[in-house]
DNA sequence: GTCTATAAAGCGATAGAC
DNA sequence: GTCTATCGCTTTATAGAC
């Protein structure tokens, strides 16, 4: 019986592939036992609060992931329309790679949505305001920006649903290259 | 004891309301029978295969709401511009009275995906094809029609997230007020 | 058409051995 | 750190009286 040693962060990693693809609350605990190969005793050592550890730390993996890869990038940029289209391509690879699924967007439904939505709050009012100042700092008024800012980010969330609903990649990467385009465009 | 009759439409309306605001899979027997007052033995008079008649149930209803109200007004309207103003306005009166949640929306996620997966697709695509048919009728090329429908619906889907991860209600109506704005922009 | 009781299965969580 | 067995509860669904 190979019985195989991981640390939280393994377990965090196989945590978020699972509630991408099954859903926060089907995601239960025999099929993540299953997919990830976890089983119960190594999941309540390293969550001991259970679903709700597990939930928490994998939004905590997604935010850092966004606040290295797009938010601390967006924030430094001294060329607003290629932190633009830096953030565009980041967002297209990373949701390409994982589902198709924001799991903040996820938290927003159903029964979790109370329980977290401080950390949802503070994902998108972030994302949002960073990439209105950025737009501010390349020429944008500050109305005109956040507005942009606001339709930018929706765009992508819609964007997710509906090359989900329509299952067509072609969907997503369609909407994410006319969000750059209104951004550069807004920029010139 | 009051013995309250009713029928299946009763039923779907205050099952729809239930999805909405606890989602598919939370929104239990247990906390239908509670909100609704409806029993056990009736849900299951009028939905004999259980939880996923009730799902499809609802979704024929606003799909048909959609069909009436958006859908086929789109599809005999003259004026293309009159035509994205009153869908936007209908848009945004239905989903700011139903807990800013779209059912076929939150139908992406999770268990349920493959069950609805036809008729999630259908909504979808049926939106996008007819605003591009109106708005090639207004006078927009082929090509630009489609990728703005496809924009259209998409940020006001992505409206619906955010307004419910910002508690803002004025995230919605600026959305989809500006989403009426570049229809109208591209018509002219 | 509505009610209550109940069956059968699955859930999250815990305990204790290793 | 991982495993298995198990507790207590809730779930969907059914049966049968009214």
């Amino acid at each position: 019986m190979p019985r195989t040693v991981l640390d939280r962060s393994d377990a965090v990693l196989a945590l978020a592939g699972v509630f991408r693809r099954r859903g926060f609350e089907s995601g239960s605990l025999s099929v993540i036992q299953r997919e990830t190969g976890i089983g119960r005793g190594s999941l309540y050592h390293f969550f001991p609060n259970g679903k709700a550890d597990m939930a928490r730390a994998v939004l905590t993996l997604v935010r850092a992931w966004f606040d290295e890869q797009v938010f601390e990038p967006l924030r430094t940029a001294t060329d607003a329309g290629q932190a633009a289209t830096a953030m565009s391509q980041e967002v297209h690879k990373y949701f390409d790679s994982r589902e198709r699924v924001c799991l903040f967007a996820a938290m927003t439904l159903g029964e979790e949505q109370e329980a977290f939505a401080a950390e949802v709050h503070a994902y998108f009012a972030d994302w949002v305001g960073v990439l209105a100042e950025t737009l501010e700092r390349g020429g944008v008024a500050k109305p005109n920006a956040a507005g942009l800012a606001v339709d930018a980010v929706a765009a992508i969330q819609g964007g997710l649903i509906m090359t989900r609903a329509l299952d067509d990649d072609a969907v997503f990467s369609g909407i994410v290259a006319r969000v750059n385009e209104r951004l550069l465009a807004a920029l010139r």
